[in-house]
DNA sequence: ACTTATCCGTTAAGCGCTTAATTACCCTAC
DNA sequence: GTAGGGTAATTAAGCGCTTAACGGATAAGT
């Protein structure tokens, strides 16, 4: 196996006396061929280690053996989050052994990320992509099922038909709110991520409906883009205003940890005066210190399990929603009984 | 452009009544149609919403138009550090807008990488791969080179022929030595990542001769794993031996928030009885208080860089070795004047 | 009026693999 | 002895695109 001289289908033909259609049989498995001109063959062909080419396979069964997934976050703010890596790290897990690959694309805006899909598409690159972040009427869920481009979505069902992976965020915010309130608080603040994520607004409506629930009139959501300025800025705004909530909800751990800054400068002591909790979990909220408490979600399993489902999409199943395991909250020492 | 069909050039040879060769010949600009000809051609072309198959054209020219990036981290690690999220939106950058698709693998073993080459190179499915966090006497160089495949290193130059793309680590080191110095440290100590990185001996080194030349008999190295915990046990055995260190510099910003946490913990309040230094500068840096000093490099430029210079090798281009623009040290709340 | 060059376009082979159709052969059954 | 039924192989078409080789037409040179 020097560089350069790739062994085909053909050379393996001619080393073994046969043709091309029986060493393509062969290496199927399927029948065709006898059993030992088939042990025969795959000796010769591992022996040359031959690989087969994706492209000419591809051109002649139609399949790319390959997903594609695209991140749209600005450049600023992908870094941040430990989130896409986990991902990323659960999706290969699921994709290791098999003949599937990753196609990964981070763009910085919408239209970009529908041109690639279009795209990748159009070459037959993938077959099939992941969703992730759907925003209300997302353009995307169209855009797929026009192309009829097999889909899953990452996140809650929004589509009838359309297959996805979703964890329990209600239950999260509900248990959130819960522990809070056992804890005694009384004013709660969400510090939710931006509107337009479909997962912003089930969470919110879930902090709304909870709260409702446990009879907390001054409980609400107030926004930001999960950046630590923008988290530091409605923060500061909502600490200081009349009636300052007791604790708090982030949506990220970049903005709970940048709160904590914040309540620093204010002189406000976390957790004696104030509580703070984070959203996904992270080395960020375990390092810092206090350290934050943190609902932590099944993040790499998401992954995992959305490949999972993908391809057998791919192969034609049905489409299914999926929920992964619940989200936990790991209390630490960013929460503690509201100032008497 | 409706779902499941998609355009061939033959449909648009038929449409545009030319033959196959003629279209081919319109859509990659090349002499051999007249003009008129040629527009008709496209015209057509982007009415049907025509793209070419990168299958057909990958075996028909050879080229898979996509380079590989596999990255060997465990997954407890890999979400930890923004570097691979900033890399790959450097290395996007680079690709945006032209027709090379990024493939990434993440393994948490290096034979799985090695192997994931291997395949790759024989699947024709990438044109080239961009390496990351070489060792000593890495198997991957010698692996692409017995392949033939183009790669880039992601670091300083280990082999001659091999193209990469690094950044000024030992000015960095040097620079950082300096600025303690200045503060007046004379006891500091490297907390560094694993010994087989080649980057971490370089910045060793660098290092050791900069403590030399500074007459600094106390400086030396130990080292750490990249995890908190590592780092943490390191750190706290450090601070707790005899000549305890003033001023620690770390390989990573999670160490060395960690080793907060463990001054924190000692009672050593920072900067004022202990000075810290992270090597890549994050958010983590920005948040945690006191904010760390940290050394900042051009991340994404590196990505990009390396992705230009890989396409050019790739193209025929002689295997150069670029340096990008130099870090800088970031001074921030976590270095100050030892203690009197 | 003839060759020569130029331009525009077609033809066909080939990239490496899959697979339906076909052939060759050996067995068994009547 | 021959029709029928497997099994084990070959053949060849086709996937969508590129490109060398070729050909017909028009323009220019002598």
């Amino acid at each position: 196996m020097v560089g350069g001289k790739r062994p085909t289908i053909s050379d393996i033909a001619k080393a073994a006396g046969v043709s091309t259609g029986a060493v393509s049989y062969a290496l199927n498995n399927r029948p065709g061929v006898s059993e030992p001109t088939r042990r025969r063959i795959m000796d010769i062909a591992d022996r040359l280690g031959w690989v087969p080419s994706s492209a000419a396979r591809s051109l002649s069964d139609g399949r790319a053996n390959a997903i594609g997934l695209v991140v749209d976050r600005p450049a600023r703010v992908i870094g941040v989050e430990p989130y896409f890596m986990q991902l990323i790290s659960g999706i290969q897990g699921a994709l290791a052994g098999g003949p599937t690959s990753l196609l990964l694309q981070v763009t910085d805006n919408s239209a970009a990320e529908l041109a690639a899909y279009r795209r990748w598409w159009g070459e037959r690159r993938v077959d099939g992509v992941l969703l992730v972040d759907l925003v209300q009427n997302d353009p995307r869920v169209e855009l797929v099922q026009e192309l009829r481009l097999p889909a899953v979505v990452l996140g809650e069902p929004v589509v009838p038909d359309l297959p996805c992976v979703w964890t329990d965020d209600e239950l999260a915010v509900t248990e959130v709110l819960e522990y809070l309130v056992a804890l005694g608080h009384r004013r709660i603040v969400r510090v939710a991520g931006p509107t337009k994520f479909v997962h912003t607004q089930t969470r919110s409506r879930a902090f709304t409906t909870a709260a409702a629930r446990l009879n907390l009139p001054d409980a609400r959501v107030v926004h930001a883009d999960y950046s630590d300025e923008a988290a530091a800025r409605v923060t500061r705004r909502v600490l200081t205003g009349g009636t300052a909530p007791t604790a708090l909800v982030f949506d990220n751990d970049v903005m709970a940890v940048s709160a904590l800054g914040v309540a620093h400068e204010l002189g406000l002591s976390v957790p004696d005066q104030l509580s703070l909790v984070a959203w996904d979990d992270s080395a960020l909220c375990r390092l810092v210190r206090p350290a934050l408490s943190a609902v932590r979600r099944p993040i790499a399993e998401r992954g995992a399990a959305a490949v999972r489902l993908l391809l057998d999409v791919i192969n034609g199943a049905p489409p299914e929603q999926v929920k992964t395991s619940d989200p936990e909250l790991v209390p630490r020492s960013s929460t503690a009984h509201p100032p008497a």
